[in-house]
DNA sequence: TATAAACTTAGAGTTAACTCTAAGGTCAAC
DNA sequence: GTTGACCTTAGAGTTAACTCTAAGTTTATA
């Protein structure tokens, strides 16, 4: 049984994000001590871990609270519910990466359109760029 | 002279915003009228378009902040101010799509690993996955 | 036994960029 | 001269995921 500074320690999580988790229900400390102190199983220490990977792929706390359910009882969930949450994030990465490549595009032709030297920007070309509006129109986050 | 409605049609932006961004020093009417309307001059108008630009190239309402001082008063900066400002943002924007890079390839391949049928999830690969750690290392945002 | 490190809770604060509400004043048209 | 669209302000609410604070309790170490 570890302390929440141990499984902190384990994990790479702050022991204050760990009581957050807890409080929105993905991490739980399976006993306490008389004193109230958090004392965590190994299988609490697996599921940290598997919110932590989550986590590390980029999904949602709430998306994490379904899949730690599904984890929980997987007779009762289906391989395609897994999926469903997967490609939907997916599609939200893919679109934000496409925003971005925008973004990145727009940026890089600004910087080489632009000297970046010490003189004055009187006739500065990313100056120019936005106030004649032309510049690449990025879609914004949704 | 546009009443705020009016540039909100022009730009794209909605009034509301456009109070929030004056709040923020970003738009300004150059006219009101006695009982307090906003009105804007074609010079106002040109800056609030200035503004929609570098907002959808995804600067941030500081840097435009910064931006709009360098436009404003050209000769008093450099080339290099504006390329330092946009060559940050280049580079948040690089780390960013790194990461969403990242998170794309092990999404993909978990979708590849699972079935995503309507069988139970006793054997799913993404909760294995998730459950084994052994899922590529995505940086965290900054 | 004394001190420091670690733990507890409830709740407030942070960030960015909006977004909305309430309560009321103004203006154009019919 | 009244309806309805539009305008004003101040300020609160939203979102996500933390992050921190305060005030007090417990435990480990010397
Ligand atoms: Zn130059
Ligand atoms: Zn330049
Ligand atoms: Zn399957
Ligand atoms: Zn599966």
């Amino acid at each position: 049984m570890l302390k929440i500074s141990e499984l902190a320690a384990l994990t790479g999580l702050s022991a204050h994000t760990i009581r957050f988790y807890e409080k929105h229900g993905l991490i739980e400390a399976s006993k306490r001590s008389d004193s109230g102190y958090r004392y965590y199983s190994d299988a609490d220490v697996k599921r940290a871990e598997f919110v932590k990977s989550a986590r590390n792929i980029g999904f949602s706390l709430d998306d994490i609270g379904v899949l730690l359910s599904i984890r929980l009882d997987k007779q009762s969930h289906s391989c395609q519910e897994v999926t469903d949450i997967t490609q939907n994030k997916l599609d939200e990465v893919n679109e934000r990466l496409s925003e971005l490549q925008a973004m990145q595009q727009t940026l890089e032709r600004l910087l080489e359109s632009c000297c970046g030297g010490p003189e004055n920007a009187t006739h500065c070309s990313i100056i120019e760029a936005l106030d004649g509006g032309d510049v690449t129109v990025t879609r914004r986050a949704s």
